[in-house]
DNA sequence: TCAAAAGTGTTCCTGGTACACCCATGC
DNA sequence: GCATGGGTGTACCAGGAACACTTTTGA
């Protein structure tokens, strides 16, 4: 049965920038091959339709577990990306989202209407459909945005790490570099790191003493935002 | 004719919060008053359906002027709303938008739609229809950090104003008063007022400069951004 | 002459920035 | 012993915050 409207109405879609931290090789966005038209078989954000009985900020999420596994992920909305050709086929308007999760947590797979889920270096990302590239650099700006506010290097490492791998995060986010004792004293004097009694294992130098943030303290920074000028 | 889609749509609509500022009254926003269901007979936002041939962004103008009468105006986009349940009677979701006019500048007039169009104070709005209230909100949070890197004041006051009209502005936004000794070292700094040999007339005391900004230093702050912590 | 707001500088202190060397480890 | 990054402290400077009195004008 098709459903009849008076007036035209646009197709209404969510899409989800989900990034990620790989120590090593920068900032990951999270893709899936496309299986259905249009643009079938290109690369682009997990994403979907928005049903009738489910919000918006619902309808990301389901699709976003049902295309690539990733379950229980609070994301953020951006914007809404309105241009009358951003999807060659049809009137399509979508609403883009983003978050940060650990790489580490997370094994991605491809699932309903994706062929295939995978981690994209931001720096190396292949052709994408519609205006999918267009809502990364929003995600990412937000992101930079967010780092005066929140101590979002916590978001993308493992549970334990050292103040370089923290400060590779923020370099990598603001893209450029900064100075490791400024760095250092800043982080420290925003109260929310423990220091372990552990170190790096395996390295070929000297092993990096490692950290882990206070739950409590953390989720307090969280709420209240945090000032953090790096 | 009606539309048939395969699978249902939700309403995709736009609204606009156009802000102005009040000398002695504080900030205003632009409401309209529905003369179509739903919420027939409501303050509400401008706003109304995105047609198929139109970006969201160009629909916003177009229902800002049809009801309205304001015209060439930029806005801004904020976000998407899209809860089920903020229209009661159907499954709608709507972009916000806002922006900063001059109240001198514009007469509003009703029209189509809307059976009136009024000012209101932020401090004593009506019952709004759907969730407008929630976007007014979200545009008076957005203006709020627009203070930092936006020479806001300067779209909400006429082309002659006080520095003491301009404090007060900045008051209003940020809800809480300002160090007039700081406030004008700090706007003066920025480089953009023009000092005119002019003062206030009719006033029942000592009658204030009155300054205007550069036009080519004003354009280039609102390009480049600027750095102004009232 | 009174009321009301205009206009004006200085001091203190915090916090950002710049900057270089020794240390520990694995190979 | 050498290469690699780990780890640490200080000095300078800019800019924010706090703060009070005199001036002008109209009523």
């Amino acid at each position: 049965v098709p459903y009849r409207y008076t007036y035209p109405r646009p197709v209404l879609t969510v899409d989800a920038a989900v990034l990620g931290y790989l120590m090593g090789g920068g900032l990951m966005v999270l893709l899936i091959q496309r299986k259905l038209a249009p643009e079938r078989g290109r690369w682009a954000l997990p994403g979907g339709h928005v049903r009738m009985n489910e919000s918006i900020d619902d309808a990301v999420g389901r699709e976003l577990e049902e295309e690539t596994g990733l379950a229980n992920v609070k994301l953020e909305q951006l914007q809404a990306f309105g241009a009358v050709k951003r999807d060659p086929t049809r009137r399509s308007v979508t609403v883009g989202y983003f978050t940060l999760v650990k790489l580490s947590d997370h094994r991605v797979q491809a699932a309903t209407d994706a062929s295939a889920a995978e981690w994209y270096p931001l720096t190396r990302l292949p052709e994408l459909a519609f205006d999918h590239c267009e809502i990364i650099s929003v995600a990412l700006q937000r992101l930079r945005e967010r780092t005066r506010t929140q101590p979002i290097g916590f978001a993308l490492l493992p549970t334990k790490f050292s103040l370089t791998d923290l400060q590779r995060v923020y370099e990598a986010v603001l893209g450029r570099s900064l100075d490791k004792r400024n760095f250092r004293k800043k982080v420290l004097a925003l109260g929310i790191l423990q220091e372990l009694q552990e170190l790096e294992r395996n390295v070929p130098r000297r092993a990096a003493r490692l950290y882990r943030f206070k739950p409590a303290a953390y989720r307090t920074a969280i709420q209240n935002g945090i000032y953090f000028d790096v």
